[in-house]
DNA sequence: GCCAACGGTTCACTATTATCACCATCGGCA
DNA sequence: TGCCGATGGTGATAATAGTGAACCGTTGGC
């Protein structure tokens, strides 16, 4: 079904941070013929996937997907879900909380709070995470399709700090270890001075539909506060699996006191 | 785009009465065959855009349309807006108000709101409205193109309560009256003893992307009332209009003192 | 007033997708 | 028990769909 691979790919290319792309940028950015993309565009624009900006004649997202998010979270309310734990776990560990479900390139954040102190670690919830450099992302990956971590080493990583990682073997172990561990712990990956603390959430399927994770200062960085935010990443992890009907995997269980 | 096409159908079938559809059942839906339907569902499948219940098989929408859905409000806040406009509108009549975006055979409600007092209607969020059968249905066909109109009319048309009109003549002057009105009063059409005034809200190129309404208990329906009512209903319809980018109709501009 | 880039379109060429007939499996029912 | 009719799922050929280089008209910068 190469037509619709090839709509979905185009969908991808449409971030937060780029929500409206022109014909021929998009066709560039897709490796697509223009007339190719624009046939597809609209397409979807007939259903109300793809609107367009009458002036720039620029391409964005249509109402058709509120339309579905608010299907799917009928059948799956991950949202729902997800808000109630991210608010559960800051007010356990007193840190950063948020929630993020997968996508192509990216997680995306759909939950996220901060805790009344003074010093928290701000988010965007509008920023996507990139995989290789968050502890969402590598536990997203230790729970996926391989294809989807052998996909991202093949184009060059991009360094956020000075001490994201962007060896592709050094990815590869870290997944690894957060496969075998069931929890990743990140340090300076995305930004300096923050470490990220996450934990898948399964599908029925035994794949990652998101990660939960917790963010601080790395100067609260001890043996004690790791140790209890890691039993809180992973008891919210849990419950956020089990309430999308999946199972949860042994390494998380075992986290769990 | 023919594929497209049949892509877009078979995602209208999930609504949230009915998340999660068998392949057989599916495909009888669509009148497509099985084989096309499951071909096509394995690639959405690919992208996360659907996902299958591991014990009965049901086939139900992915975690795909959720990241969409953020997109899409990242640019066009729609469903923000909306729900601040639902409020002062709540605020301003006393009555329920509600506003939905438009799906291919219905509109789906993104923000509601019920005022505190004795008597008042209520809404079920996850009920989709029907178009021949609701004001704001009626205002949605009124600034759309035609064929939706004619589509629609061609199937028989679904009786909600004892009044609702399903004529196809008549449905087609209340389009034709909302038309040139800018709103439509709708009474016992799809509950009894409700009366429903809506505006639809557009976009840029001049169709509607929703509509907003009131509902309010026939008993209350007086002159004063429905006067009172018809111009707060314009004036939060001309509101989202403005913010999604869209430019008020005449009709509707003349409604607002 | 030129050039380069844009959005958009065309039509000969070529690839993809549909269909039917099929299989394995499940759950009732006698 | 074994049959029936339903389900989910599959594969090879026939039929239909999508592709893309080259094109047009416009816009905006230099």
């Amino acid at each position: 079904m190469k037509t619709i691979d090839k709509t979905m790919r185009l969908l991808s290319f449409f971030t937060p941070s780029q929500p409206e792309i022109g014909l021929s940028e998009l066709a560039r950015m897709a490796e697509m013929d223009k007339a190719t993309t624009r046939r597809i565009l609209v397409s979807l624009g007939k259903h109300h996937f793809i609107e367009q900006n009458q002036i720039t004649k620029a391409y964005r997202l249509g109402s058709g997907f509120l339309h579905l998010a608010r299907v799917r979270e009928a059948t799956t309310p991950i949202t729902a879900i997800a808000t109630q734990t991210v608010e559960w776990l800051c007010d356990c560990t007193r840190e950063t909380a948020h929630a993020s479900v997968g996508s192509p390139n990216a997680l995306i954040t759909i939950a996220h709070k901060e805790p009344q102190r003074g010093t928290v670690v701000m988010i965007d919830p509008t920023e996507p995470l990139p995989f290789h450099a968050t502890a969402s992302g590598i536990v997203f990956l230790a729970f996926n399709d391989a294809d989807l971590l052998e996909n991202l080493l093949k184009k060059p990583l991009k360094k956020h700090t000075d001490h994201t990682e962007i060896d592709p073997d050094a990815v590869r172990a870290r997944v690894a270890r957060a496969r075998r561990d069931g929890y990743y712990l990140n340090e300076h990956g995305f930004e300096s001075d923050v470490a990220g603390l996450a934990a898948p959430y399964l599908n029925a399927d035994g794949t990652a539909a998101g990660a939960i994770a917790v963010a601080m200062p790395t100067t609260r960085k001890t043996d004690e506060q790791i140790h209890m935010v890691k039993q809180h990443v992973a008891a919210a992890s849990a419950r956020i699996t089990t309430a999308i009907g999946g199972v949860v995997h042994p390494s998380i269980q075992k986290l769990i006191v």
